[in-house]
DNA sequence: TTTGATACGTTATAGTATAACAATCAATCG
DNA sequence: CGATTGATTGTTATACTATAACGTATCAAA
């Protein structure tokens, strides 16, 4: 698995990729899912980096590669990838990060960078507790916990920044 | 105030309509920002309902009672009602829905009703304290922590509920 | 009276997402 | 084998969400 936390500028991305990739075929795998190839390409494009991006932005580097893609296309995609956990959608980006724990069911919690929009997924067990408190509080039954936390990464919070 | 939590599906919303909007013309009074008509004809529609209301929602009232007006409006009024913390975005559902605090610097947690859409808005400042923890942890600064917790509330979790 | 700031009107367009239906293909079964 | 079924992808059109850019009106300060 990938280090949790956010990422180096420069660290062996190639591993984190290839790392990732191979999780997702070994659980495809377990769960008789198919990662066809174009779901596995959608994959490998966005976990090309540490940042959410647009399924639209996503659309354009398919179409570069295989000509006429219509959006439905990478839309699927992205839900099946969804739906096995392989990819989060950041819901106040309308964008798509890789999971770094894909085979761990959860609802992690996101550090988001507003000035190099780099994402750090964390999962603290206790604050999901925490707000299943408040909701049994509420009488309210959980399905899913939204945690987007907008502010920014250690190395644009230096003043001197890349990215202030 | 309103009272926190989820409401009564029978309750005196009249009240909960004009309480909101007494602290609304109190608050932007004392801060010297202009509650215009329309962004106050926009608080009342978002106030209408404890339910997150889109853009063209709010759009289509409004040009039902004043003929046209074109979508800017709206998102301007929106924009000021949030600048003042009269009212919060869903990032979940891109929709706006009033805040019942809003004279209190915070950044509530949303407990959402997938069936019948009903919001609570519910302030646990240890929860707060909890993610700050974690963002120090990653050397990140935290500017804003959206949560957004999706489920069924106490009227549709019950079996034979209104909206299953 | 001019100026500047603020709010609002108006037109056009950008960005995000899905509905609906056709085509393909592999696996299975009669 | 040929037919059927289910899953996936292709294709077209459209719905939904949001903002850019520029013009107009108002009002208070200089």
């Amino acid at each position: 698995m990938t280090t949790p936390g956010f990422h180096d500028p420069v660290h062996d991305h190639e591993r984190c990729l290839a790392e990732a990739l191979q999780e997702a075929e070994q659980l495809c795998r377990d769960r008789g899912a198919q990662l066809t190839p174009v779901r596995r390409r959608v994959l490998e494009l966005v976990w090309s980096e540490h940042r959410p991006q647009g399924a639209y932005e996503l659309l354009e580097q398919l179409q570069a590669e295989r000509g006429r893609v219509a959006p439905p296309t990478v839309y699927r995609a992205l839900d099946f990838l969804l739906a096995q956990g392989l990819i989060h959608r950041i819901e106040s980006l309308n964008a798509f990060v890789g999971c770094p724990r894909p085979s761990h069911v959860h609802n992690g919690q996101f550090f988001i960078c507003e000035a190099c929009g780099a994402t750090a997924e964390l999962s603290d067990p206790g604050l999901a507790e925490r707000i299943d408190r408040s909701a049994a509080a509420l009488g309210f039954a959980v399905n899913q916990r939204i945690v987007e936390v907008r502010g920014h990464c250690p190395d644009c919070s230096i003043q001197g920044s890349p990215n202030p």
